[in-house]
DNA sequence: TGCTTTTACGAAAACGTTATAGGAAAAAAG
DNA sequence: CTTTTTTCCTATAACGTTTTCGTAAAAGCA
């Protein structure tokens, strides 16, 4: 910039200003300066400008896991408009790591960004945390899918109560006289969502509820198959399953298909995934999908929003986006 | 700083040092600085740190796509070293765009990362953008995959003509008289590597290739599903196909189930693909896998040891890992 | 005309660090 | 006991922006 300045006989601040399209800078002289700008290809130091302005124009996003359609969509969706508003996206994985998530969080409180979009991992023995980094920090942030029900701040979630009230009561109707749900053990706010759901559609279709017929699983593959298998083996064994996560699905595929029970003649299923390829499996899979896309979209637009004018009371909003249901042949 | 300064009766230039760790400062005082910043929970400010010392521990990741298996693996892969160093990673999606690519580039000219992993877009129409950000900035850059290869950098790939000929030699070992490979319109390194395997395999297996068995596609799924469609079609079809694509794969299952085509016993497949689900589509799919994580990990080993050590010259590196086939039922 | 207001710019301070140079006291060497 | 070296610390100047404030000239107004 002191080149700049030099070249074109004017002072640095002017420049500044003149790049910053300032009202005191006469169209002439911001003429000047953007050409010679553009010849020599300056570009401003975003340290400087971010260290000056005390904000820079990156946030950050804290995810489970990146290897799952569901999140790889949402990243996809948010960094296109990211993209677009010109922000730079950082991305942090928890890999479900409670320990890593407030290490990540408290590294962040250095001011490295101006806001924060993340799906919190499993457990929820704790969302202190999150408020202690609004706290120290008075960043915006923004929940999605997964997000702590306790804690007031922006969320952008999919209608995970009702679709998979919908989702049961198609198993049901479908001819399942005792469908199971998968869950995990790490209880969340989306997987009681989707239980309630779950237990609603029991009651209204006049199946009693009993506690096995919620089976939980874990993070470790090998470990569901084996669950999974024992309960598939006994003779009551159930004759429909929602699983309530993408690879719970998968495991459910394998255990029948090594039990020799037939989808769906034995077994109804419908999982909750965006696995691109359940179209394509035998039987092909029918789904209750979540717009992640669009969830990471309008995550990402909130938190601009946020970002971008201070005024924005957003603190309270809650977005919900409706999951889609698909019927295959698994049902 | 300044306030820790004041309230260890100590000066601004003291302190910076202790925090980092410099031997002009005594044992004692280095404790007692420690112990009052972690109190205050004192967190140095990233951008006046690095406007100072001119670089930072940012890095940019960018790839084609996120919502693709091999790519979130290898992002994974990269995370899990850039969080092991203490690095932040940006996230830039091209979609295959050569002029997102170079804006990004461009972008990243102001300084914001200390170096750069990458993926190349489809297309070779040119490289010169590289070349030009290396120029202007000298920050190391380390591509993976989808690399240059005319240009002199640091380079991890697998080894797609080694693997691709085996890949090849199976299909025809299986019984395929006339197995054909599937492959983009636009031209790429890997793509072409793996060409050469393919014909390799061909020649040596005494197959006569003719340009017919080389099938393009694109970046719509509709249009391949027409493309594979016609030639499937025909009377004298392929009785085998090597998907050098993840997604051609699915689209030529789609296609053989639509037209009625066995798969293994009218056409087998092999498909070059890190999907999870390969074992459980109907019937399951053969993969050449590329071991995308671990790829993921060695670019960001590489390139954090170019940030680190500036003496280290890595600039003609080359990590060649190896891709992975696994015959299912599909061959 | 003389007054106020607006326009267009510059000087200088600030943002929070780190690096360089320097210096006093303590320790070591002679 | 001097002289030299080492240890430990401070003052100050960067780093490259943006912002605040000041001011000369131009414009508006009566």
């Amino acid at each position: 910039m002191i080149q700049l300045a030099k070249e074109l006989g004017l002072s640095v601040s002017t420049v500044s200003k003149a790049l910053g399209d300032s009202h005191e800078i006469s169209a002439s002289t911001k003429k000047r300066v953007l050409e010679l700008a553009k010849k020599y290809k300056y570009k401003p130091n975003p340290f400087a400008s971010n260290l000056r302005k005390k904000k820079g124009k990156q946030i950050a996003v804290i995810i489970p896991d990146i290897v799952n359609n569901f999140f790889a969509l949402a990243v996809d969706g948010i960094e296109s408009v990211t993209m677009s508003k010109h922000y730079d996206t950082f991305i942090y994985l928890t890999h479900e790591n409670l320990e890593r998530e407030k290490a990540v969080l408290e590294h962040l409180e250095s001011g490295l960004i101006s806001g924060l979009i993340i799906s919190v991992c499993t457990g929820r023995e704790g969302y202190a945390h999150f408020q202690e980094f609004y706290e120290t920090t008075k960043l915006p942030i923004v929940f999605f899918d997964r997000v702590p029900d306790l804690l007031q701040f922006p969320k952008v979630i999919s209608n995970n109560y009702e679709s998979s009230f919908d989702a049961t009561a198609r198993l049901i109707k479908a001819g399942s006289k005792r469908p199971v749900l998968i869950t995990t053990t790490e209880p969340m706010f989306t997987s009681m969502e989707r239980r309630r759901g779950y237990q609603d559609a029991l009651e209204k279709h006049g199946i009693v509820f009993t506690d096995e017929m919620i089976i939980h699983c874990t993070d470790d593959m090998a470990l569901n198959y084996t669950i999974l298998r024992k309960i598939f083996s006994q003779k009551k064994r159930p004759d429909g399953i929602f699983a309530s996560i993408e690879k719970y699905a998968i495991t459910s595929y394998e255990v029948c298909k090594d039990l020799k029970l037939s989808i769906p003649k034995d077994v109804k299923v419908i999982g909750m995934t965006n696995l691109r390829t359940a179209a394509l499996l035998n039987p092909s899979l029918s789904t209750l999908s979540q717009p992640a896309f669009d969830m990471g979209k309008e995550a990402a637009g909130l938190l601009i929003k946020m970002i971008e004018k201070k005024s924005y009371a957003a603190a309270n909003d809650i977005i919900v986006l409706p999951n889609e249901l698909t019927i295959r042949d698994s049902i």
